[in-house]
DNA sequence: CACTCTTACGGCACCCGTAAGAATC
DNA sequence: GATTCTTACGGGTGCCGTAAGAGTG
């Protein structure tokens, strides 16, 4: 039995598929597969049942995962007593909006790289519902996003919350900065695609005004809403930090809605599945934690 | 890293030796030498101090040894969860004493045999001395015999208790079945070595009376000391169930001691280090006490 | 000089990746 | 036919044992 076994065996577990697994130990399926053949012939019994489409762990397998989980953990522990962060090896993937990418990704890559040189981090952007679906299927270590996820096995805690606002072009709306919420139907809405956090706000904002908006445009980025939004083509919801910029230059104009006084807020938090025992994995989340609650310098 | 390194240097630095843990592993020290330095090489720190004329272990090395433990008792453990015992590989030398020997060692190899086909068991058969420093020093798992170890780190738990007598050629003593400890003194005493279980209960026995013996034998073998005093050379203090045989065949005599009236007796015991977390080497010794203890067919 | 660990080297075995095959939807 | 896992095969590398070297009491 070896530790590379043990380890195939396990993001095979976790990830319910050899292709996965193998792409996530940057191995070919083939070799991973007859990795996990040695360990059952090893201990002899079948781990997976490979009767279906695709390989479905047995009730031995399930027997050992937690064991398996454990001394995996211990191996990370091993090298942390004996040398500290900078020994650990291996791969971290998290996911992470776009917003909170711009603002903090670069100094998260950065600190994880100081703090642990032999890591790989492999930071993925996407929107809200992708990044919880990536947590719950054990495909990325943690995400950075907006609100929380329905699944009682992800565990979610807030990290900052993010004024929105209404933007558009000082044409579009004749250089008024306040309108009701009705004028604001009459508008085309810009908006980011339907499973990213703002649209969430989006759409509680319309159910809770019982207003129907015209949507000219799903975008995954923000920079594209934005752009278009200077373009003239309506009006967006935006994330106030990231459009100050625009704002400051005259490019945009704030909106204020005079029957919603209270702006909304989008509530990032950082999500993990509460079974997650890796230690990198562990270590690389509180980082990340600590940089997007520390005070901006 | 891999198990073979961790199980390299565990046994390294247990034994203190790597000559020791090469023999053990069945492999050259030459190639053990080499694993542990790939281990270090992995962590990055030296594990073991090779400045002195043997490896010492580093400090570095005693922080996550512990740890090392643990994972390699989580490997048997993972593997007895998949498979069930017959799963588990490995090597379990324990010490017994030739008399423990005589009576329970075939059972206790027959009975390991079929519990753990693929384990290899070593039993050693020496003097109670010889046992307990194998156990203190690590060498074997555990040790069947009489008396208790003085070493905090070892436990003991009882047995049997096996009662001894006095035995002599009834030519040697004329037939009398009953003589004195003055009367004893006159005889020649044919006693095992120094260091076995019988002899120091006969050390406690001639201080106890303030009797000077003249021994003419220290032999390691039971059967030698029997087929002396049959030969009618002296009297002999042995294990009763051993010496039944000489007596039922008129070989021997049994002699009572008058001013003695309770017979000593020689309490066995199993041995094992408290630290001891081998999940083999636990089942073993389980399976050895419950031979042991069992009610003679 | 006995003992212990290290270094050098030759050979074998293991393990990986490529490529093709089988099974399922 | 797309996807997923398995099997077959060639090649490179890692690891072991033998043998010689170095340091210590």
């Amino acid at each position: 039995m070896t530790l590379k076994q043990l380890e195939a065996f396990y993001w095979s577990a976790i990830l319910g598929s050899f292709a996965l697994a193998a792409e996530r130990l940057f191995m070919t399926q083939s070799a991973l597969s007859k990795r996990i053949q040695e360990l059952e012939l090893e201990i002899g019994i079948p781990l997976f049942d490979r009767t279906g489409p695709r390989a479905r762990i047995t009730e031995a397998g399930q027997n050992i995962l937690g064991r398996v989980e454990n001394l995996l953990a211990l191996r990370d522990e091993i090298v942390l007593a004996a040398r500290g962060p900078i020994g650990l090896q291996g791969t971290c993937r998290f996911g992470i909006s776009e917003l909170m990418a711009m603002q903090f990704l670069p100094k998260i890559v950065a600190a994880a790289r100081a703090a642990f040189p032999d890591v790989i981090v492999e930071p993925r952007v996407a929107v809200t519902r992708e990044l919880l679906d990536d947590v719950e299927k054990g495909e990325t270590e943690f995400a950075l996003a907006p609100g929380t996820s329905e699944n009682p096995d992800v565990l979610s805690r807030p990290i900052v919350s993010i004024p929105l606002c209404w933007v558009a072009a000082p044409d579009l709306v004749k250089g008024k900065t306040s309108i009701t919420s009705a004028e604001l139907q009459a508008y085309p809405i810009i908006s980011m695609s339907a499973q990213a956090g703002s649209s969430l706000v989006l759409q509680s904002f319309s159910a809770q005004h019982d207003l129907r908006f015209r949507r000219i445009l799903a975008s995954n980025s923000p920079e594209a809403v934005a752009s278009v939004t200077m373009a003239g083509l309506g009006i967006a919801l935006l994330a106030e930090p990231f459009v100050k910029r625009f704002i400051d230059t005259g490019q945009l104009l704030r909106i204020d809605i005079e029957d919603q006084p209270a702006v909304s807020e989008l509530q990032y938090s950082i999500h993990w599945r509460a079974d997650n025992k890796r230690v990198l994995a562990k270590k690389i989340r509180e980082l990340a934690y600590e940089i997007c609650t520390r005070p901006l310098s």
